[in-house]
DNA sequence: CACACGATGCGCT
DNA sequence: GCGCATCGTGTGG
C-alpha cells in the first residue's frame, strides 16, 4: 500500500535514495488537478565534478542542495528548461537526485519535459516534500534489482564515467537508453 | 558590470 | 548526428 515518503526515506546516500525512488510516484497538485507519475529514471549528484555542488562550493542557486533532505531543488537552465531534484544526504552535506523521467503519464520522459508536464518551476524550489500540501512522493511498486539499468549520466562534461544514472528496464519514461548497459543485465 | 555557458529538447539532415 | 533557442548564474575584471 502507498504511503507518503518521510524524512528518513530521503536521508543518507544519494545513490541509495536514487535507487529507492525508482517505482515511487511523484505527485503535484496544481491548477485544481493532481499530476502523478511513476519515477522511472534518476541520476545521483553529490559533490562530484558534474554536480552544481562540485567541490562543496555553495552558491545562492545550489543552496538547497546543502540543506536538509526531502526538499525540492528546482533550477532553470538553457534559458528555457526546468529540472527537478530531491535533496538527499544530511543537513550540511550536498546531495540531490535528478528525476529524469516518469512513466504512467504522458510527456514526462526527460527532466525538462517532466517539469513542463507536471508544471514544476523555480517557484517550487525549496518546497518540503515531506510536509507540503501539494508536492510529495509516494511509495510505489516494488522494483526488482534485476530490472534496474545502471549507467552514466546524461548531458554532463565532467565525471562522465561515473555510473550514477539508474532507470527501469523497458519503461517508456526513459530519456536515453543504454543498450550496452541493458545487455549487461542478462550477463552479470 | 561583462560575458561564457549549461544536469535540454526539438527540428532538420 | 547536429545546431540552435534563450536567459539565469557564476566567475572574473
Amino acid at each position: 500500500m502507498k504511503r507518503r515518503l518521510e524524512r528518513p526515506d530521503y536521508t543518507g546516500s544519494t545513490e541509495g535514495v536514487a535507487r529507492r525512488l525508482l517505482g515511487c510516484y511523484l505527485c503535484h497538485r496544481t491548477a485544481g488537478a493532481v499530476f502523478r507519475g511513476r519515477i522511472s529514471e534518476v541520476e545521483a549528484y553529490t559533490d562530484d565534478a558534474a554536480s552544481h555542488a562540485a567541490g562543496g562550493r555553495r552558491t545562492p542557486r545550489n543552496a538547497v542542495m546543502f540543506g536538509p533532505p526531502g526538499f525540492a531543488y528546482v533550477y532553470f537552465t538553457y534559458g528555457m528548461h526546468h529540472c527537478f531534484n530531491v535533496v538527499t544526504e544530511t543537513d550540511g552535506m550536498p546531495g540531490a537526485v535528478l528525476i529524469r523521467g516518469l512513466d504512467q503519464i504522458e510527456g514526462a520522459a526527460g527532466p525538462a519535459r517532466l517539469c513542463r508536464t507536471l508544471k514544476l518551476t523555480r517557484a517550487d524550489n525549496g518546497r518540503d516534500l515531506v510536509t507540503d500540501g501539494d508536492l510529495w512522493i509516494e511509495s510505489g511498486d516494488t522494483i526488482e534489482p534485476a530490472s534496474v539499468v545502471t549507467t552514466t549520466r546524461v548531458g554532463i562534461r565532467q565525471a562522465v564515467e561515473l555510473p550514477r544514472r539508474f532507470y527501469l528496464f523497458g519503461s517508456s519514461g526513459v530519456s536515453r537508453r543504454d543498450r550496452q548497459a541493458e545487455a549487461a543485465l542478462s550477463r552479470p
